[in-house]
DNA sequence: TCCATTTCCTAGTAAATCACTTGGTAATTA
DNA sequence: TAATTACCAAGTGATTTACTAGGAAATGGA
């Protein structure tokens, strides 16, 4: 998994499509708006999102990008590997013999709490990030908070 | 939350020296060799990890590095903090007026999003991860994935 | 005391990535 | 026909990545 400022915008790109895309398709130009992400870039990351169904967008006048499929059915995880190419990282992909033990059993670590990072954000969708902020403005503005204390340094 | 390759290089080596460092301090060139990263890149990185004391340097002939605290003591989270600089991301730090409602209300929703992957980080210690193993060699080799399947698209 | 080892420190660098600009073409609507 | 929008390709300055080079400071053993 990586997580890196690229798959942000298109993660803040996504979220405003999907807030916004309730009646009629929603523009670059608006989500550029918005956003502050300069429109060309836009057309980058969303020519990635395209080609994995996550968006559809609609040509000429009145056009704009619908999502490709149901925000429930989006997760973040699907948007952020379809902008940030997945990378291989431990060299040795469990086949190849990396100097044996010790080194191995770190890169078994490693995979797993790969697995479990990219897991984490593929049980969240689109939707549950919408209806989590519906709910939450229902009750108040922004006091309270889920997440709460971490172990110590938060900064 | 930013989780570069960066990132992965030191919780790979912080994972290293985890795992061997149970009797005395482990060089740097001991994991360079294990995991196959340049020294001065690994020195870099620990200066980073002593500048947060999650490790502890002695020099000289039998010197090394230590862990800064216990296993246990030590996220995911800290690690890669130490190492990744933390950066803003929204430009309104939720105070300044952001073009008001429909993009601070995306920005609302990344923050939301982005503290609940920190706090995720930050409950996995280095200490969680070794005994994880552990209890997986124990069973079996490589059978067992705790880690099931996500909604579709693994690759 | 001298030497080997190790951390610690600074500077530089090729390659990649980031976020963006420029300058288009293709499709659609009015 | 003209305006609007998605789509496409090339290039660019700034930053980051992962690394090399060349040391200095501390420590242990001979």
């Amino acid at each position: 998994m990586r997580l890196s400022t690229k798959g942000r915008y298109a993660v803040t790109a996504m979220l405003d499509l999907a807030l916004n895309g309730k009646n009629g398709p929603v523009t670059l130009a608006e989500i550029s708006e918005n956003q502050g992400i300069s429109l060309s870039y836009l057309e980058q990351l969303f020519a990635a999102l395209r080609n994995k169904e996550l968006v559809r967008g609609v040509r000429g006048p009145g056009g704009g990008y619908y999502l490709g499929k149901s925000a429930d059915e989006i997760s973040i995880a699907n948007i952020i590997c379809a902008v940030d190419e997945w990378v291989e990282f431990t060299r040795c992909g469990g086949r190849q013999n990396c100097s044996g033990g010790a080194r191995c059993l770190t890169h078994t670590l490693w995979d797993d709490l790969s697995s479990e990072i990219f897991n984490f954000l593929a049980n969240i969708s689109l939707g549950d990030l919408v209806r989590r902020n519906l709910n939450k403005t229902e009750d108040e503005e922004s006091s309270l908070s889920v997440v709460a204390n971490a172990d110590s340094q938060a900064a």
